[in-house]
DNA sequence: TGAATAGTGTCTATTAGACAATATAAG
DNA sequence: CTTATATTGTCTAATAGACACTATTCA
């Protein structure tokens, strides 16, 4: 079965999003080396081996690249591109992971991690960032996936470092979505969602106003019914 | 770049599926060759050379190995499954696709089609029949992603030859999902719903029974609200 | 006390679901 | 007429969204 087969070669590309200074934002390099060199680029990179696994592979290539650990909350396949031309080296499929962690601290360059930053996903979409490849597509799909998976799953919690309050998973949502919601109605929906919440009992010390109870992540990944993005928002001020 | 970077070979598999005799079916083709001789798989092969393009690929495995012509109404990627043992002679990643056709006429073997049969989503999942592969589930996928996409998307309409009426489409989410819904609900929703239908003006020629308007599909490819497959329903009879 | 944030209660418009009633065909 | 299917209408329970109000902290 080794004869007339062509063989391609298969890379592995990560769109890491978090919530950092009330924008979504989401993690690039920037490329050492020829094809774009300079510009941005998702982290990710070659099979280590022609047995690697996929998952295996996006998991290696998050920690090596940004010296993110522990892994994160949510890693999720999204789609794979592979246009022909879409790197000028030759054919490279690239099996696309979507990543959703909380608001880290920015990964240190050196050691085995390239020179990683978080870069507000607007300023790619509206091209103010020079994007390698087809990645900004891959963004654009990977920011679509996001905002759709609030709507019905619990993915919400995973930008969440736990245990986080009702308020800062709110602000998740009006960050993700890009409009205000009301507080009130929010955490009458999220609270009557079994399994998206669990209480640990203890609440926050503010400087001023009520604590907020705390919670972390339930078991529940589907949220049913879905909250709609599209319905009773009010525009977005911040 | 093409020193080290292992290469592997990319396959593109397709989970076709329509509605036929009451039930929701699956096009599988009988292997004649040897890994999982005579067991059943999804139709599709590897990449006709290193430069075509996914999509086109995907394409021309449904011509060729059903003989289904013209493409059909929805074709979309699915997954990416790479599992470094998923096929016993080496490293094969697959990509699959999801497409849905009306029910068409049983394609003829013989010329460039290979044996390709419908056979029925159940028996594959209760494994009454023999898969090669992981293609188990990967079916089990492509059915739960057609089940999730009638609540949101017009993909329901893909099931249907054009033009269609409304008691067709209702009968495709019957067999979809599995149990009846209230024809009169169904309506009222689904016409509500803009640009998900388009009338044609014509009506069908009953034999008993008032002719029903017949529709063909609109542009639109998201319904929003969705119509959600959990809330009142009553028990499938058929 | 006042400012700030958390959380509960209430009202209303909309929607989903049950189901009655009417419309239009074939025998 | 009866039977069969399509389509419209009506009622009701549940839900979403607006928003008043109470609760609990800090200064």
């Amino acid at each position: 079965m080794s004869w007339q087969i062509p063989r391609v070669a298969v890379a592995v590309d990560l769109a890491v999003l978090t919530v950092r200074n009330d924008r979504l934002q989401i993690l690039l390099v920037e490329r050492a080396i020829k094809p774009f060199r300079g510009m941005f680029a998702l982290p990710g990179g070659f099979l280590a081996s022609k047995e690697e696994d996929l998952e295996v592979a996006a998991a290696r290539e998050l920690a090596e690249e940004t010296g993110l650990e522990p892994r994160p909350l949510h890693l999720e396949q999204m789609r794979t591109y592979g246009a022909p031309d879409r790197d000028p080296r030759g054919r490279v499929l690239t099996v696309c992971y979507l990543a959703v962690v909380p608001n880290l601290p920015l990964p240190v360059p050196g050691g085995d991690a390239r020179a990683a930053r978080w870069t507000p996903v607007d300023a790619v979409l509206n091209s103010e960032v020079a994007m390698a490849f087809d990645h900004r597509e891959i963004i654009a799909d990977a920011v679509e996936r996001a905002r759709s998976k609030l709507e019905y799953t619990t993915l919400g919690a995973a930008f969440c470092a736990a245990p986080f309050t009702i308020s800062e998973l709110r602000h998740v949502y009006e960050t993700v979505w890009g409009h205000k919601l009301d507080s009130r109605n929010f955490h009458r929906k999220i609270t009557s969602v079994d399994g998206f919440l669990v209480s640990t009992g203890e609440r926050t010390k503010r400087d001023g106003g009520r604590p907020a109870a705390l919670y972390r992540p339930g078991g529940a990944r589907l949220m049913h019914p879905p909250i709609l993005r599209s319905a009773g928002s009010s525009p977005w001020a911040g």
